[in-house]
DNA sequence: TCATTATATAAGCAATTAATTATATTTACA
DNA sequence: TGTAAATATAATTAATTGCTTATATAATGA
C-alpha cells in the first residue's frame, strides 16, 4: 500500500500529457526513445528527459540492447497505476501506424 | 472513457500531496473547509484554493449548508480515481481525532 | 443593523516544470 | 580507428504552481 505522499508523486508524473501519452503506448510493447519521439511527434531530447523521470519514479524500467534502450513499464508492484492505464482507450492503431519507418522498429 | 488529456488533468490535480490528502479524507465523509484547514495543519485559504481546483476539476462537489459549505467527492463517474484512494492507508483515525474542537462538528 | 464566523478571491512571490537548443556519451560498424 | 546513430545531459527560458497575506463576500445571531 502505498503512502499518501508516494502516490502523490506517481500521480504527479502521470500527470502530464506527455508522459501519460508514453506510459498508455508502454502499455501496448516496450518502445525506445526514437520511437516515443516520433509518436509524440516531439524532441528527441524531450522524451529522454521525461524518460528519466519515468524511471527515477520507478514507473518504467530499461533495457539497452545495442545502440538502443528500449523502455516499459514497471508497474507490477503497483495495481492501482495500471488501472488507470487500462481505462484510456488503445493506443495500438497509432502504434502501429506510425513507426512504420522508424528505422529501430525494422 | 476518459481522453489521455481529462485523465492527465485528473491526475494533475490528484497529484498533490495536499489535494490528495484531502481526497482520501473526503472518502470517508464529506467535510467543510475548516475541518480541511484543521486536519491539514494549513491555511483557511489555502485550501480553500485547492477546493476550487479539485471543484473545477468535477472531483468534488460543494453544498452549502448554512455558514459552511461541504465537499464531497463527485467521483461516481470516475471508477479509475476511486480505486487509487482505495489503494491508500485509511484516514479514519485523523479525521476523529483532529476533529475534535473544531466548531463545526459541534 | 452590526459584529462575528465561514468561505472566497486577489495579489505577490518563490519554487517547480516542460520544452528548446547545444553538447556529451555510448554503441555499432566500416 | 573514425564516423554515424541513439541516447543522455546541461543550460536557458517561459509558464505554471502552491502558499502567504490581505481583503471581500455571505450567512448567522444578538
Amino acid at each position: 500500500m502505498p503512502s499518501i505522499e508516494q502516490l502523490a508523486d506517481e500521480l504527479k508524473l502521470a500527470g502530464d500529457k506527455t508522459r501519460l501519452t508514453i506510459l498508455s503506448i508502454l502499455k501496448e510493447r516496450e518502445c525506445c526513445v526514437c520511437e516515443l519521439a516520433e509518436l509524440l511527434q516531439t524532441s528527441q531530447p524531450n522524451v529522454s528527459q521525461h524518460m528519466r523521470k519515468l524511471k527515477d519514479g520507478k514507473l518504467v524500467k530499461e533495457s539497452r540492447r545495442g545502440q538502443w534502450i528500449y523502455y516499459s513499464l514497471d508497474l507490477a508492484e503497483k495495481p492501482y497505476l495500471m488501472e488507470l492505464l487500462a481505462a484510456l482507450p488503445s493506443q495500438k492503431d497509432k502504434l502501429e501506424l506510425a513507426c512504420k519507418g522508424v528505422k529501430c522498429s525494422e
